[in-house]
DNA sequence: GTCTATAGATAGATAGAC
DNA sequence: GTCTATCTATCTATAGAC
């Protein structure tokens, strides 16, 4: 690797992944890389820029993974691939730990907003597929559950977890297939 | 107020509310109650012990509110309750708080998993009253997804972020007041 | 039993050396 | 341009005063 900073946000993303956003500190990260905490902040002046370009490369991975997840053929190869990112806790306290850092820092909540948006346009574009009328509600369902699963599934790290969110998924998966929306109740 | 020991634990859980689980250190809590910090460890040794009280009294206050939006009399009402829950940022940092030191301490993590029984427990009482058949892959779905648009309401913190929400909870509750789940096509 | 001074550890930022 | 010594702030924990 030629590019310090590279390396650098790579040892971000992974101490979030390791151990949450409580431990994204200066000298955690920078004796990862090897380098000293007074070094780092010359590639990145302040905590908050380092967050930043964090949660860019993080963004971008993510958005990545997502995209692939949905290019699964049947749709249960579908439900299985995205509960599979469920279920990765390392995925998860990053996703965690970006939540945090857009309710704090305003160039973080930035980007969060086009993950939240790439995300939804991706899942309304897999939904399309299948019904071609799918409104963006449904996509945002889908969005909300699968965020809902991983954290509680981190947060409760139960042995059947995975199983579970699995099952909860594909229920979801069912029910938005065959176009409920057109029989509203209210 | 006689019982200090309360008040410590009201000012952390304000604490966790306004600034987040990074912000839930003992100086500023103590300076909350007007104590000091070396004094906030008489009542709570460490900060784990501290966290694991707060933790408590989340978790009660939270499956408070969650019975009491679920006991709304329509639908509608009941849609429109459980989404004014996903739109206070408060509750939502308190949760993600939670989710983060369960991830980090055995403790809390023990009163997450009853936490998440107990809504999940309610909800499918709920939705029983609506569906008998319905089965607990539906609570746990309503479940999931209002704790994701609670994280990316936050997360994201759009004018219409509360409203979009709540389109979002009347759709899933449409499509599972209807007992979708007998149509499965996988 | 209640409270505090103080120690020990760790974080983030800056001025300046090479 | 690259790197580091160092300062200041802040956090948690303990020993001990009242």
């Amino acid at each position: 690797m030629q590019d310090r900073r590279q390396d650098i946000i790579k040892a971000g993303l992974e101490t979030l992944g390791e151990v949450g956003y409580a431990g994204f500190t200066q000298p955690r990260i920078a004796a990862k890389v090897g380098l000293r905490q007074s070094h780092l902040t010359y590639y990145f002046p302040t905590r908050a820029d380092l967050l930043t370009a964090v949660a860019q490369a993080a963004i971008k991975a993510q958005l990545g993974v997502v995209e692939t997840a949905l290019r699964g053929g049947s749709l249960e190869a579908v439900a299985t691939a995205v509960a599979g990112l469920t279920a990765r806790h390392e995925t998860t306290r990053i996703l965690i730990a970006l939540a945090q850092a857009a309710d704090e820092e305003p160039r973080v909540r930035t980007l969060f907003r086009q993950l939240s948006d790439g995300i939804v346009q991706r899942i309304g574009q897999f939904l399309k597929t299948l019904t071609p009328t799918a409104p963006e509600t449904n996509a945002r369902l889908l969005h909300a559950v699968t965020v809902g699963l991983a954290v509680i599934g981190l947060a409760t790290d139960r042995p059947d977890g995975a199983r579970d969110a699995a099952a909860v998924l594909k229920a979801a998966l069912n029910m938005l297939a065959h176009r409920i929306e057109k029989r509203a109740i209210f």
